[in-house]
DNA sequence: GGCGCGATGCTAATCGTTTTAGCACTCGTG
DNA sequence: CACGAGTGCTAAAACGATTAGCATCGCGCC
């Protein structure tokens, strides 16, 4: 293919002036040009097979349609691309693309990832985190806005966060519901260490799970962790059976948590959902695959990322904060007490 | 924060001409400028806070320093954030920026994808797929060049695609090597079905163990599946048991399948490696987490990301097509059997 | 015949850079 | 003192679009 061919190549061939051809092609409402001209333009247009050029037009406009995203962490978890989808399926649907950045947990790369970024005059800037966390954010023109996905800044940036408190509450009621008042926590922290504060969301999940048991008068016996990963799992859960602690129910508040629950029940013959009931938080992809498959309550990370895009297009910034459902998914982990 | 600062601006505090700004600020060679013009240029720069808009730069230079990354199916799997994050690696390195978009499997959104991208003059292409296949590629202007991973082009594009005959020979050969002659294998299809086809590197994964099969002289049981899914290991892995089929060593043709094995095999109280030995390819997340942890091949998407970039970004393609090995990652799922 | 006016389309400035050609000035030299 | 060779810097033309304001034409009307 040869060079690209300008908006004066199509007015040349139609025999008209490039600002004409301009006013056609990009149909301004109220020009006054004859039909046959308009019609020779287009025409034109497409014989030549034009295409704006776009960054010409963005200087000119002071607006590429553009977004820019930076992630902290896209590569430690399998959840970075189901919001990078969301993100995309909006921005494409608003004619937008999409730029993208990792920024990993680190301040200075932020910083230096955003002014590349703002280079580029994005029209807004999404930040994303995989483990929710409160940072500070360098400042920014006035006039892009700034969105927080699954995280928060100390400059009260518009956030898109999962409804965390709802879901430990619903998830608690799965196990209430079915009758269950023994109960054991993996990942639960009853003290709330400190360290939980830098993470936004998950004292909500615990916030949630509480008021459950103080409504139900739940009785609880926790495994404390702050790594949620399956050998911590196992461990836990070995440790409880140990303990002689007496449940029927299981929260672990995390999915990998729960795989590495199974497997230590699997080991010393506990059935899952006939002695033990579990719950869990994320819908990881395992999760529907363990046996049994796993109830637990998804982390809405695609539609966390579509209404981030739809925040920071629209130019009404209406809601601040926008809490995303998590929905529960039942599956068959957990079994009906009859009292 | 006020309207951006423009060249001009720091020529204007500077007392010189923004031509001679650009020249001391981009530090040209063979420039003649007095040193005290040039302290006087750099300290304006730098109290205005200076940072050249990168779309005029670019509409000058005809040169966007950004790529464009067109994925089939972020979503479908955990594998794209690590492809993302190399690409985003190595092209931060290489001072350019990323630009995403996502095309599915759809040739007619891809062909929109592609024209969108193009419009924005990115420096190079770079379509990303998680399953391997085969495409068709619109044509392009032949001064952006295009490169393939994890996939292949009807054009001929250059590709960054994983060693799959070397691995499929390595994993048959651990077995091998730990003395098995009697294998199953879940995932094989002796016939290559047509459809394999498209997918340009499973072709080569099967190649290398029959490879392996042959130079040994193994006997093999295999259970035909083409969606690699838990369930479909699991329900393989219990046929091949119900068959009476004998076997001490098991070939997964990914994690997922060997997944759902262990399940079965569980289930039915066999033990793993004592009495099975299992391998697989991927290293999905959960491979290192199964018990015992998984042997297999890993995927290396990262890698292969940051491959695809270096090929995008260096101006001579020298290897038109790229075999990035596939890291065996020796756990504890296999047995030496002594003879 | 000159004026007003609607219809049509063009000129030229602009966005913020980069870069080439060349101006103005100072020396050294024959 | 004229001339060539440096030196230090600038004016102006791009890059490819958008857009406010102006120009031209034909025609009817007084």
């Amino acid at each position: 293919m040869r060079k690209r061919v300008t908006l004066a190549d199509v007015a040349a061939r139609a025999g008209v002036s490039t600002a004409s051809a301009s006013l056609v092609l990009n149909n301004r409402p109220g020009t006054r040009l004859s039909a046959t001209a308009a019609a020779r333009i287009r025409a034109a247009a497409e014989e030549l097979n034009y295409r704006p050029n776009h960054t010409a037009r963005s200087l000119r406009l002071g607006s590429t349609r553009t977004v820019a995203f930076l992630s902290a962490d896209v590569t430690t978890t399998r959840f970075a691309s189901a919001m990078i989808l969301g993100l995309l399926q909006e921005a494409d649907a608003r004619e937008h693309t999409v730029l993208i950045a990792e920024t990993g947990n680190d301040a200075a790369r932020t910083e230096r990832a955003l002014l590349t970024m703002l280079d580029r005059q994005p029209s807004a800037l999404i930040l994303g985190f995989m483990q929710a966390r409160r940072i500070h954010v360098p400042p920014v023109p006035s006039d892009v806005p700034v969105i927080m996905v699954n995280g928060a800044s100390d400059e009260q940036h518009p956030t898109v966060l999962p409804a965390e408190h709802e879901a430990g509450r619903q998830i608690a009621s799965v196990l209430a519901d079915a009758g269950h008042t023994d109960i054991a926590i993996i990942g639960y922290d009853p003290n709330r260490e400190p360290d939980w504060g830098e993470t936004v969301t998950i004292g909500a999940r615990f916030a949630g799970i509480d008021e459950v048991i103080a409504e139900r008068g739940l009785r609880v016996t926790g495994y404390r962790a702050r790594r949620w990963d399956p050998d911590v799992g196992f461990e836990g859960m070995n440790e409880l059976l140990d303990s002689g602690a007496e449940f029927t129910g299981l929260i672990c508040l995390n999915d990998r948590l729960a795989f590495g629950a199974y497997q230590a029940m699997q080991l010393r013959g506990v059935r899952i959902p006939d002695d033990v009931s579990v719950v869990s938080f994320d819908d990881d992809v395992i999760a529907a695959h363990l046996r049994p498959a796993l109830t637990t309550a998804l982390l809405p990370y695609e539609e966390m990322g579509r209404r981030a895009m739809e925040m920071a297009l629209s130019d009404s910034i209406d809601p601040q904060n926008l809490l995303v459902p998590m929905p529960i998914q039942l599956r068959d982990s957990v079994r009906e007490l009859r009292s």
